[in-house]
RNA sequence: GGUCGGUUUGCCGAGUGGCUAGGCGCUGGUCUGCAAAACCAGUUACAGCGGUUCGAAUCCGCUACCGACCUCCA
């Protein structure tokens, strides 16, 4: 079986052959959250992405350390409020511990991401517990020569970097650019250059959390987390560093200056970015007000949606699209996925009950290399689904017995369908809604009793029973010998 | 303004030169007391214009429109 994983390297803009840099080993780093807000739609993205890249090296028996951060230092500055606002007022009187806020939305994080079937990492750094670290990577930027201090700040001085190596390798940028489009923003007039990045900043009284430092009381610049942290746990170089497209420029770019200026090149062989989330369009973010939170997903409540969405149907729904292609959030999307993914468990189930035979019709070899080439070639997902929905069609099939199959194919064909729709797309049925035991018992007895109604073709009684239960958001599925039921609108 | 990407059938979304994904929806059928569910079948497009080619949704050029980034963002 040919399994050569291909990934789109951004840095290349190419799709590349991934060889890992100590086989079996991978190191992989992707920009996790910065923990001021609920997670919405916009960070399962990354999550799930990587999430499958994950699963399928493992997959593929490589021994995987995945970093994802928490970004808990550099974003959490006391509004600029002049105390008049509502919002402001309330949060004063609040008088949260910064910490207490980084806690409640890392736990809320989690409990999303637990939810979306996402795998924990490895290992999951916070920014602040690693400030000393941080400290010295800006203590070796600066043998280098390419950070400087002005009152009590560190900065990187990128046009001098820019000399030496090539600034903008990553976005394309070209330094004389931005040097005309960087915005004039307050407090830039300590930069020798307005693109310059801080990589420490003094805090103003006003800054809740503070080191102290050779330099000042103050805080690590944002980019320098992911590069401190990355190499801390997976060496100078490493395999792939992944993140969402926003974060491309300026972030990523930015690490690639750092750590090119400690260790003489990039530490990172393939960079990945998955795309945004789009609502109508527009790209869903806090900054913009239209995000829409993980848990408003699986709840329902929220304006823009018309119902509640299982976690499963948000992680499928996501998977239907290629991680590097934009994805526009509608309630028809999100329910004709919800729709697809019932339908491709129901196959499964059908699936565990075939009985085999002494012939085959089914080409197991060819299908198996289809997911397979499917997701070799970057983690094309969508690609991956069809085929498993093709598959479907072979499924339905053999349980009518118009084709059949042998017991060695369906031991595989059984096994091929649990591994990529559980293992790697890490898709899980959720329990099919028959609610509590009292209930099902309930329902089930009711429904015995309509049964015999119906034979004795007492079809009032029958259609009586059955309307009441339809009411009540029960639905029964009829079958040639009895019956099936589900609970419909479980909120 | 600069950098990058996109425009695919009713909707969502794959696809980088010929073999015309897939899901949802819709239509028809099978089953059924009726309905629902389930299953089966049908349903087709590549923004516009020009070029390259035996052949283009796919390559090149231009135009139009959309988006991301350039400021914190997944």
């Amino acid at each position: 079986m040919e399994n050569q994983l291909f990934i789109y390297n951004s840095l290349s803009r190419k799709k590349e052959a991934f060889k890992a840099l100590n086989s079996p080993h991978v190191g992989m780093y992707v920009c996790g959250p910065t923990v001021y807000g609920n997670a919405h739609l916009g960070h399962a993205r990354p999550a799930i992405t990587f999430d499958i890249l994950f699963r399928y090296l493992q997959h593929l028996d490589y021994k995987v350390r995945y970093v994802r951060n928490i970004t808990d230092v550099g974003h959490l500055e006391n509004d600029m409020d002049d105390g008049e606002d509502k919002i402001a007022k309330k949060a004063r009187l609040e008088r949260l511990e910064p910490m207490e806020v980084v806690q409640y939305y890392t736990n809320s994080y989690h409990r999303s991401m637990r939810q979306l079937n996402v795998l924990d990492p490895s290992i999951e750094p916070q920014a602040s517990g690693h400030i000393i670290e941080q400290q010295q990577f800006i203590d070796r930027i600066f043998e280098s020569g390419f950070a400087y201090e002005k009152n009590g700040s560190v900065y990187f001085d990128v046009k001098k970097y820019n000399e030496k190596y090539k600034y903008g390798i990553l976005s394309g940028r070209v330094l004389e650019d931005l040097q005309s489009n960087t915005r004039n923003l307050e407090g830039q007039d300590e930069k020798k250059n307005p693109f310059d990045f801080a990589l420490w900043k003094k805090a103003s009284p006003d800054h809740l959390m503070r080191w102290p430092s050779k330099w000042s009381v103050g805080f690590p610049g944002w980019h320098l987390e992911c590069s401190t942290m990355g190499t801390k746990y997976l060496g100078d170089e490493f395999d792939i560093h992944g993140g969402g497209l926003d974060l491309l420029f300026p972030h990523h770019e930015c690490e690639i200056a750092q750590s090119t200026a400690v260790h003489g090149k990039s530490s990172v062989r393939y960079w990945m970015h998955n795309n945004m989330i789009t609502l109508n369009g527009q790209k869903m973010g806090k900054s913009l007000g239209n995000a829409v939170s993980l848990d408003d997903f699986f709840s329902g409540k929220h304006p823009l949606l018309e119902k509640a969405y299982s976690p499963m149907s948000v992680r499928f729904f996501m998977l239907q699209a290629h991680y590097r292609s934009p994805l526009d959030f509608s309630n028809e999307a999100l329910i004709s996925a919800e729709k697809g993914l019932e339908r491709l468990f129901r196959g499964i189930e059908t699936l565990e009950k075939i009985q085999p035979s002494s012939k085959s019709d089914i080409d197991f070899k060819q299908f198996e290399s289809k997911c397979y080439h499917a997701l070799n070639d970057d983690l094309n997902t969508p690609i991956l689904i069809s085929h498993l929905f093709d598959g479907l069609k072979q499924i339905n099939d053999l349980k009518e017995g118009k084709i059949s199959i042998h017991s060695d194919d369906l031991n595989n064909l059984q096994s091929l369908y649990k591994t990529f729709v559980e293992n790697i797309l890490g898709l899980i049925h959720e329990n099919s809604g028959k609610g509590s035991e009292l209930t099902a018992v309930l329902i089930e007895t009711i429904l015995t009793i309509r049964q015999e109604a119906k034979l004795k073709k007492n079809f009032e009684t029958s259609d009586q029973i059955r309307n009441a239960l339809t009411s009540l958001g029960i639905e029964i599925k009829d079958k040639k010998d009895g019956f099936d039921w589900e609970l419909k609108s479980t909120t």
